[in-house]
DNA sequence: CAATGGTGGTTGACAGTGTCAACTGATTGC
DNA sequence: GCAATCAGTTGACACTGTCAACCACCATTG
């Protein structure tokens, strides 16, 4: 009688359970991502996932995977100028625009509940890819004052900017700051002002925006 | 016959799930902690703690609030001397510090996973007191420069410096950075750097040590 | 064409989890 | 002395990940 329901999802069951994981974790969360919720949602038995991942931290690896990717392309979106300094700061609102646009993509990323990078390898490509995007930016920002600084200074700054604005942005994610009670306009500016900071520190200038503060 | 195992841990067992559950994060990770195996190395029933805990979060909460008092403890740590550039700068040592010597408690502070504190009011008081602690440093900073900036300006500077050192501190806890290929003296010299960045950033000049590159 | 094997799906178990409910033994206040 | 409460117990229930065995189909070969 072949009632057993017809097979459903086809070949791209695979894509269906990436997509309603997704789904899941922008509802209630990562942790509240279980393969059987999965299948039960695209009406699929409980076991059918496995066909297609070896793990509940295997389907998860992909989503990250794919996420770290897309973060990459963010950070290459900005089609690069003749003005490095002004690429440089594009980028810098490009990563605190993803981290927005993608709150759930950002937070898998960066959240700390990754699967463990040793047994999903290619999970983190993208953000080698990301890291080598902010590299040339600085890289292309020195060789324009005529300076060539060698590697290490490279990864030293290029870890300082990345660092700032992930703690940026971590800092506006968790709800950390949420519990402060911070003067409001302070919350409002403070990724302009965090973004300005960093460009002072790296040597940037921003152009023609006087630094609201008179010294230095 | 009274065999029933002598009501074992009395009336601290509330501090030995504490300690206990601390052992299995430490080992295990933040996600494997599970009332039940707290309960059966304690050697006590498996409902014992509920009735010391609401339930696993608020078992976890209490841990995560404790980790946030010893971090504004921490950070109230260096003894203020009489020049608030050093003390803040001795303050993101210790901020950095605290982040290295307990990297349990940071990571259970940082790391995503918290119980939502809207259940867990009291739980972010020590990140409300170590916010405290950083303002209050600034504003020494400032009103040594003879500035008397107003709440928003320091909120502003305070989330920037916090952001910052938690951006260091959480690229570092981070596989990411474990992935990525980095010079290797970048990766030591890495928090050192990044401390002065952020220094330069709030206008002090980091005494008597030159920056290593000459611009401005 | 028939046998074969892989591929994608199924059901059924097992151990582990959080948590509700009902119970028991001791301690304590009246 | 006795009721109440506290601290811990056992026993369930629903949920999870994952292993194992099974089944249906499809494409391949012989």
């Amino acid at each position: 009688m072949m009632a057993r329901a017809e097979h459903k999802a086809g070949p791209d069951l695979r894509e269906a359970c990436l997509a309603e994981a997704l789904v899941i974790i922008s509802n209630a969360g990562v942790e509240k991502l279980s393969i059987r919720e999965v299948a039960r949602r695209i009406g699929v038995s409980h076991q059918a996932p496995y066909r297609h991942f070896a793990s509940r931290n295997h389907l998860l690896a992909e989503i990250v995977r794919r996420a770290f990717a897309d973060f990459a392309q963010a950070l290459r979106g900005p089609a690069p100028t003749d003005d490095p300094a002004a690429d440089a700061l594009a980028m810098g609102f490009a990563y605190v625009q993803f981290a927005f646009a993608e709150p759930l993509k950002y937070r898998l990323m960066f959240g700390g509940t990754l699967p463990d990078p040793v047994d999903h390898p290619d999970m983190m490509q993208g953000a080698r890819d990301a890291f080598d995007v902010l590299r040339n930016s600085l890289i292309r920002l020195y060789s324009a004052r005529g300076q060539q600084p060698d590697r290490e200074t490279i990864d030293r700054e290029a870890l300082f900017a990345w660092s700032s604005l992930h703690g940026v942005v971590s800092l506006m994610r968790t709800d950390a700051i949420g519990t402060l009670d911070l003067a409001p306009s302070a919350r409002a500016d403070f990724v302009a002002h965090a973004l300005r900071q960093v460009g002072t520190a790296l040597g940037i200038n921003t152009s023609g925006q006087e630094p609201h503060r008179g010294s230095s």
